[in-house]
DNA sequence: ACATCATTTCGGCATATGCCGAAATATCAC
DNA sequence: GTGATATTTCGGCATATGCCGAAATGATGT
């Protein structure tokens, strides 16, 4: 993860459509859903989804996978990981004490 | 945190100088910098600079507090908490057994 | 009040983004 | 190959964003 990297993630990330979908397929799971099916979930038309989920795809925010005629598209968490660590890197200059608050609330992040 | 409050976050962070500031002032750590300061720093104009600090502060990402003359601006650690949570959120439909991988990964988040 | 330093607001310009419909491409079943 | 379904690519248009310099506002010390 580097700069740019983190910027296409965030900017991907910061529109609603691609916001919707990114958040039905961490639901859905790995498996994923074909592209017309998130089209209908989500009220937008194929063609407009499609280069959104591009967009995220090329940001690494999702996976995609052939199932015979449809694609399936997938939220791939490990990118997203990658992006929190990014934003908080070196926090405090590394000084533990201070950033103890932090790292408490990350780790309560299991109710995700 | 909602759908609108998420998408402000995500755009004040999509543009290059605004994460390089969102950054800065993570390994700063609470007490901040002024304004000038990140500005000399990051090498752009303080014109340009506080519109983006606005936008960074909008979102809810930057805290800032007077001292004297000088407006220090810090990152609020709390919201990028928050952000997290609402990307993540009923991951995989409450299925833990699937999201195992994802919880485990938050957790190594101690190295931050 | 005045001079000084810090920060913000404003206009203007160039570029980027989002939406749609129509057409193109890809895969499958027959 | 033909027809049917799934997805992507391509124009075109409207709006949003980022940058800068200049001017305005705020806060401090004398």
């Amino acid at each position: 993860m580097n700069q740019t990297n983190a910027i296409d993630a965030f900017a991907a990330l910061a529109q609603l459509t691609r916001l919707d979908a990114f958040r039905l397929l961490v639901r859905v799971g790995p498996e994923g859903l074909p592209a017309l099916e998130i089209s209908r979930q989500l009220g937008t038309k194929p063609s407009t989804l499609s280069g959104h989920l591009s967009i995220l795809k090329r940001a690494g925010l999702l996976k995609a996978t052939r199932h015979q005629r449809e694609i399936h598209y997938a939220a791939n968490l490990v990118s997203v990981n990658a992006l929190v660590q990014f934003m908080i890197a070196d926090c405090c200059n590394g000084q533990i004490e201070n950033c103890s608050e932090i790292v408490a609330m990350l780790r309560s992040s299991d109710k995700a």
